[in-house]
DNA sequence: ATCAACGCGTTTTTT
DNA sequence: ACGCGTTGAT
């Protein structure tokens, strides 16, 4: 172990004077935030000066240390609160460490003008010499939605296929070498030849090109301009470097390397960075999280203090031992021994379905169960691995009435109509934006197409002006026909109006204002499609917490960083997330469903990055184990359809590697339950015996506990035959008759209901063909595929 | 302009 | 299977 108490002499001059220190030492006694830290966060709290990386394994206090380690330079008088820098991944987490630090230190902690994400530090610092990197200090920061748009134009111009060669694709290869920290004259150069024959580079110099004539940036900007911006000009950098006295990261497991150039570039001089992560925490490497930056940290930074937390303040004996036998099988970490002092617990369960209807049955009951034994819902969680395991899982929910919430869904500002408003109120903001104003030129519905827009484009490309700018200028000629230059000035002098009124009144109702003027909130409530409630609903929400910014300027801002819904907390719900969106979470209770080959660990992440895709799928697993304080419970299914098919799964090879004494394996109640062998790996016909690995042998233990029969062999049933084993159950019926597809599967009268439509009757019935009276919609003729019995 | 039919992709998700 | 965006027919 080479950490050392910083007894050491600080290596920073006067500022760490002896009589500063014991002052400091004398406040801290009267302040007390350090009590009741152990050993090794104090450590990590008092190593001030120099490099130091916390791993703070799951559960081990790392926000506290975080915190607490603001606090105490702040405190000891070693940094006031604008000498630190502070940066998280995600703004949920700088709030949280905003709220933290206030109540550690009072209001002292409120101007830390330097914690929050990256991107948003970095936007504050590209605001500042945004000329230097030629754009003006209002640049635009577009979303994904923008991007791809603008990537589709730069194809477009280039003459690509866009069929041949998506847009998605340059969206990701620009992104990645974004993400790596390159500009484009340094990709590397058998890279850029891999896109359209050889044009990949070239296209992401026409993006950026765009980009600059736009006066926008994207997310992967806002980071690589930053180094753009510092490797230029040496002095603005020094002014950082000396600026931000001590750094700290959040999460550093998580960083890619454009972010670790620029942590590298601003802690170059004072060397006074502290990063905690959690290696067996990393599960972003598909979005360019690099494992190697906290795998390399002592290496990076020469002399680097390492701190281990061990302790874990969360979880029970056995969820620890499970989860920390798991992550052993690991090659690439650094290593770290997970020990609790709390009580051993229940043993971790695992539990085999027949398919995964009976899965998300079972899962179902058990919080049933857990319900009637007045468990609180809010501290039960469905950590799942991809998002299509949800909908089995809530339809049971739903038929059951158990309330439920998803965490980490459609988010707020990536709907629809909360775009679409945002694009009146930026091109309101500024003539200039493009983007927006493409976007709502014909929403709603004016009559103002394609050929129009394209008019508009020649013009404004000729003449060198925004596209709004050349609407109004198209509408002093006469190339335009009579209808659409009277709807499009009316539009260009509504905009015009609007931005007048931004200057008088607050901003909150000049965008109440917009809507209704534009049309766009009449659109929706003239919509009879079943969503268009919620829609409206959102609008309004979005309207009410604009109040909570100082001007529009301020509210867009925010909002094209945060891209976050503000959920109404507290209810007393079931939660179901995926697994990534559990990351930092807790819960008394945690079932984790689908632990089966293929599926978890995922195939195609196998596929792609073999076994570094392996260790991150094991290290997904062991976040999902870490969440739960009291029980944690696994589940795999032996049939589940996948991309509409029914094929036979595997248990996960997971399941084999958690330690035998620390898992239980539970039978599914009797009814349903085809035998023991139902848990063979090798669900042939008459199981041919690979190995019996370990997992078994725990199985055989509870066997020997529960007194259970163990008499079956085989399925007895070839894998793709459903409902053998599981019972009669009237989902099945429905299964099947909607597979064998009789011809009039509907009669007059009865009650369906319709994707787009919503629920109606049927007023006739024609071959394949349903004359049906909608109740929102009137009288619709649908094919019979489009409708299901309601 | 609207709606049905066709085709495609389909892990995870933040900023 | 399913949900999407795009195409093609009215």
């Amino acid at each position: 172990m080479q950490n050392r108490p910083n007894a050491l002499p600080a290596a920073d001059g006067p500022s760490a004077s002896i009589t500063a220190r014991a002052l400091g030492a004398l406040r801290r006694d009267s302040d007390g935030y350090l009590d009741g830290l152990n050993p090794e966060q104090r450590l990590a709290v008092e190593t001030t000066e120099g490099p130091i990386l916390v791993l703070a394994g799951a559960g081990t206090g790392k926000t506290r240390v975080l915190t607490t380690r603001i606090a105490h330079l702040i405190s000891t008088g070693r940094a006031r609160p604008f000498d630190i820098l502070a940066v998280t991944f995600t703004n949920k987490a700088a709030r949280e460490m905003k709220h933290r630090i206030g109540t550690l230190i009072g209001p002292a902690g409120e101007g830390m003008p330097w914690l929050g994400t990256f991107h948003a530090i970095g936007t504050k610092i590209l605001r500042r010499h945004a000329e230097l990197v030629g754009l003006k200090s209002d640049f635009t920061i577009l979303g994904t939605d923008d991007q791809l748009r603008l990537m589709k134009q730069v194809l477009a111009d280039q003459n690509i296929d866009e069929k041949r060669w998506p847009a998605r694709s340059l969206s990701h290869l620009i992104d990645g070498w974004k993400n790596r920290g390159l500009t484009p004259d340094q990709v590397p150069p058998g890279e850029a030849t891999s896109f359209a024959f050889g044009k990949g580079g070239a296209l992401y110099t026409a993006y950026q090109a765009r980009l600059a004539t736009l006066n926008a940036v994207d997310f992967g900007d806002l980071l690589l301009l930053c180094l753009k911006l510092w490797r230029d000009n040496t002095d603005i950098l020094e002014s950082y470097q000396d600026r931000f006295r001590y750094i700290l990261v959040d999460e550093y497991q998580d960083t890619n390397v454009a972010q670790y150039l620029w942590l590298r570039l601003l802690a170059q001089k004072r060397k006074n960075v502290a990063c905690v992560g959690d290696d067996d925490q990393s599960i972003y490497g598909w979005r360019g999280a690099e494992v190697d930056n906290i795998l390399r940290f002592e290496h990076d930074f020469p002399g680097a203090t390492v701190v281990r937390l061990e302790r874990n303040y969360r979880s029970t004996g056995h969820i620890l031992a499970a989860a920390s036998g798991l992550i052993a099988k690991n090659e690439s970490r650094l290593g770290k021994t997970l020990r609790t002092e709390d009580e051993p617990g229940e043993p971790v369960t695992v539990t085999g379905a027949w398919d995964s209807e009976e899965e998300a049955r079972l899962l179902a009951e058990a919080i049933e169960s857990l319900q009637s034994k007045k468990h609180p819902l809010s501290e039960i969680a469905v950590l799942v691995r991809i998002s299509a395991q949800m909908r089995e899982i809530e339809d049971r929910f739903v038929q059951l009435g158990l309330p439920y919430r998803v965490i980490g869904g459609p988010r707020f500002y990536e709907r629809a109509e909360i775009r679409d408003a945002l694009a009146y109120l930026r091109v309101t903001m500024n003539v200039s934006d493009d983007l927006a104003f493409e976007r709502i030129v014909n929403t709603p519905k004016r009559g103002l197409g394609d050929a129009t827009l394209q008019q508009l484009h020649t013009f404004g490309r000729a003449e060198r002006v925004p596209l709004l700018v050349a609407a109004r200028r198209l509408c002093e000629t006469d190339e335009l026909k009579p209808k659409v230059r009277q709807t499009l000035r009316a539009l260009t002098e509504s905009f015009s109006r609007w931005a007048r009124l931004v200057e008088s009144q607050p901003h909150s109702e000049v965008a109440q204002t917009i809507l209704e003027e534009s049309g766009y909130t009449e659109m929706w409530q003239k919509d009879r499609s079943a969503d268009a409630a919620g829609r409206l609903e959102n609008l309004k929400e979005f309207v009410r917490s604009m109040e909570e910014f100082p001007d529009m300027a301020a509210f867009l801002e925010h909002v094209s960083l945060v891209m976050e819904a503000s959920e109404a907390e507290g209810a007393e719900r079931v939660s179901l997330m995926t697994l990534h969106a559990a990351k930092g979470l807790e819960f008394d209770t945690v079932f984790l469903p689908g632990w089966e080959d293929g599926l978890f660990p995922n195939q195609r992440a196998l596929d792609e990055s073999g076994r570094a895709g392996l260790e991150e799928e094991r290290r997904l697993a062991h976040v999902g184990l870490t969440r739960a304080r009291k029980r944690a419970k696994l589940s795999f299914a032996v049939n589940r359809r996948i991309h509409g098919l029914w094929s036979s799964t595997i248990p996960s090879r997971f399941i084999d590697e958690l330690p035998a004494a620390s898992v239980d394996v539970v039978e599914a109640p009797a009814h349903y339950s085809a035998g023991a062998s139902r848990f063979d790996r090798n669900p042939q016909p008459f199981g041919s015996s690979y190995g019996t690995p370990g997992w078994q042998r725990a199985q055989e233990r509870t066997q020997e506990r529960t007194n259970a029969n163990s008499g079956g062999r085989g399925f007895g049933a070839s894998p793709g035959r459903r409902g053998v084993s599981s019972g009669p159950r009237q989902i099945e019926g429905e299964l099947i008759a909607k597979s064998t597809g009789t011809p009039s599967a509907f009669s007059e009268g009865q009650r369906v209901f319709h994707t787009k439509f919503g629920p109606g009757n049927v007023a006739a019935v024609d071959g394949n063909k349903l004359t049906v009276d909608f109740d929102k919609a009137g009288r619709k003729m649908v094919l019979e595929s489009f409708v299901q019995p309601a």
